[in-house]
DNA sequence: CGGAGTGTTAGTCG
DNA sequence: CCGACTAACACTCC
């Protein structure tokens, strides 16, 4: 579920509320997420203070007060969910599969809590995600399997021009790579070509250089305003705090089938495979290129 | 009611 | 190296 701007969004929720605070507790509810065996993994948390949240692409790093790193990634249905004492519900039944007022509810997998009595909650309903300890060195090699961060200066226009050259692939999945470009995902994959008017399809090596511009602009300006809006809550993302982001609101093609263009109000959006993924498109207003 | 589709990505295969 | 395709899982939608 959650892309680049959505896990940014938690984030800077989580270094709010857990930085510096000790775990004292890690209850495993399913070990399926866990990757280092249950023992273990609780053992490398124990007593440990959370010095620092990071982020690569759609992946969370905790740093830990062993200098080990808690790797969070939430895949599609992931959650990582805060309560503090005074909010903490009793125990009780579950009302809908979302409810976060019932935590834990039954996706919730592993339950940290910290000693001032809060509790952070990871929650997946499909089990793809996972939670994994690494030492530093593990961390740093599975970093640098990430491509260019965009909005960090690392993600210049050059460099972006750089990674679409000689890309026979869709521009679409281009964007998706995460080894090449880290963070976008589906929906943001449709919104910047949409707002660059490219038809997702192209093959990136024969985008014109003013196509590459606005795609680049488009990139950067979305994923900008799709943080400072917390995120787009489509189906199951919530933020830390256990909010919908408002980015929704902003769609201009993902959600959208069968509506009219925002754009050209004459095309109807489009829904079709390209490169695996479900890509929502306009047919007029997106240039069909080749 | 059954099958297709879902915001991710690691792994396989050609 | 590159790109296409699939499975992992549980639920919703048509």
């Amino acid at each position: 579920m959650p892309e680049l701007p959505e896990v940014e969004t938690i984030r800077r929720d989580l270094t709010k509320v857990i930085l510096g605070k000790k775990i004292t507790n890690i209850e495993v509810l399913h070990k399926a997420p866990v990757k280092d065996g249950v023992k273990k993994f609780q053992e490398a948390l124990k007593d440990k203070v959370i010095k620092k949240i990071d982020r690569v692409g759609k992946l969370m790093m905790l740093e830990l007060s062993s200098g080990n790193f808690l790797l969070v990634h939430l895949k599609m249905t992931g959650q990582l969910i805060y309560q503090n004492k005074k909010n903490l519900i009793a125990g009780g039944h579950s009302f809908s599969s979302f409810d976060i007022t019932d935590l834990p509810n039954k996706y919730t997998w592993v339950i940290w809590s910290f000693s001032d009595g809060s509790k952070l909650y990871f929650n997946d309903m499909r089990k793809f995600g996972y939670l994994k300890i690494v030492d530093k060195k593990q961390k740093e090699k599975i970093v640098a399997k990430y491509g260019a961060e965009p909005l960090t200066k690392i993600f210049t226009l050059n460099k972006f021009l750089e990674i679409l050259d000689k890309r026979n692939a869709p521009i679409k999945s281009v964007l998706l790579n995460q080894a090449l470009i880290a963070g976008i995902g589906n929906i943001y994959a449709d919104e910047v070509c949409f707002a660059a008017g490219v038809f997702p399809a192209t093959k990136a090596s024969s985008l014109d250089r003013a196509e590459k511009i606005k795609l680049f602009k488009a990139i950067n300006s979305i994923l900008k305003k799709a943080i400072k809006y917390k995120g787009t809550t489509f189906k199951n993302y919530l933020s830390a705090h256990g909010r919908k982001g408002n980015f929704a609101d902003f769609l201009q093609v993902y959600g959208r089938d069968k509506e009219k263009c925002f754009r050209c109000v004459q095309g109807v959006i489009a829904n079709k495979k390209i490169g695996g993924r479900s890509s929502r498109y306009c047919p007029v207003c997106q240039k069909v290129v080749g």
